[in-house]
DNA sequence: ATCCTATTCAAGTGATTGATTGATTTTTGT
DNA sequence: ACAAAAATCAATCAATCACTTGAATAGGAT
């Protein structure tokens, strides 16, 4: 019963797991540019290269792409956070991440909007979410108790400006674009917000 | 040869006029729901009470709706800025105007991340949306100058984060009702917003 | 060589969807 | 009441798409 019809893909060897990247890979391309409905599972296979039957031999179909894609989108976030590091470095960080992957980007705002397809997101992977950005706010609280960032402004206000400008340039990139004059993913973008942010969070003196 | 086949849906009646706002009203709840590729006539059909094929009739199909939906917007956009109003009362306006119309919003972001089968938006339409923006930069640094708030802050990014921060909720609600704490659309959250910008620009004593 | 895996090929199925057509019925204005 | 407009109904079309099936072929390892 374990392999009646069809081989089992669990048991990968060395050299199919490269194809597999490079279907996944294809995958975040494609549904970070077209969404989950309007991603076409050729195109898919066209991008990695590959048979178009692939992704239904690894994956089990369009679906099990995604599902695939958000397991690895949870397991990225796990591990993200750098522990010695500065308000400036935590927020450099936070935008390089976001903006250097902009196709990740725009699969989670995607996922956002409810594309649909989604079995809504479980419970628990919803939890830790939760749990990480309340973490995310205490680390500021405590920057501001320590004296790192001023404590004018509320911890969750600082952070959620730092998330916000991390996400508009995915999100609206001809609106970012047109405010700040410079392309949205550009380095100088980057540069500029932190220093904004270093502004606004200095303490009074 | 005028009204061979079909009649001439241009010549609209008294009466016809509220079926069209009514197809029109559900077209923007579903595509805001779905996008343009997840959404689907029926639906849009079914949410406005009416039968299926009055869209094609009266907007030439699901892409002729969201042409005109977008002409709608781009009418709407001319005229929304209240002329003598203050900072925090203009941050107000454009947070309310954002949330009010969640699923208007939606269909931004939707359309800002090329939601497919748009003709990418006119050369013309891009413009103008530039000239609002930098006219809103102008503003802000106008109220800089005055005095009415703080010149520490560079006037684009003063208006940035009030985007920024207005569009989170829509874009990306899970995150930030996980970091205030609050429904994002709710008139907590908007106070909260409208009173931190405040402080942020507050000037220095 | 040969076995096993990885991958490709060709063809086709089933389901969904947007759109069309022609005729009929309901509503509206006069 | 009458005529035009507005809307519904039923049936159908053509296209797209994800997925399946049953093979055949290429490649690597032994």
């Amino acid at each position: 019963m374990a392999s009646s019809g069809r081989r089992a893909p669990q048991e990968h060897g060395k050299a199919a797991e490269r194809t597999r990247e490079r279907i996944l890979a294809a995958a975040v391309e494609e549904f970070g540019a077209k969404g989950y409905a309007g991603a076409r599972t050729a195109a898919i296979a066209a991008r990695a290269g590959v048979n178009q039957q692939l992704i239904s031999y690894y994956f089990g179909g369009k679906q099990g792409l995604v599902e695939e894609l958000r397991r690895r989108w949870a397991r990225a976030q796990e591990s993200v956070t750098p522990p010695g590091a500065t308000y400036a470095e935590s927020v450099a960080a936070h935008l390089d991440a976001t903006l250097d992957n902009p196709d990740w980007s725009r699969l989670v705002i995607w996922q956002a909007l409810g594309d649909g397809s989604s079995p809504e997101s479980d419970d628990e992977w919803a939890a830790a979410q939760r749990d990480r950005l309340r973490q995310a706010v205490e680390r500021t609280r405590r920057r501001q108790e320590e004296g790192e960032i001023t404590g004018e402004l509320d911890a969750e206000f600082v952070l959620l400006v730092a998330y916000a400008l991390a996400f508009a340039p995915i999100a609206l990139p001809r609106m970012v674009e047109g405010i700040a004059g410079a392309d949205p993913l550009s380095k100088d973008y980057r540069e500029w917000v932190v220093g904004q942010l270093a502004r606004m969070t200095a303490r009074q003196p």
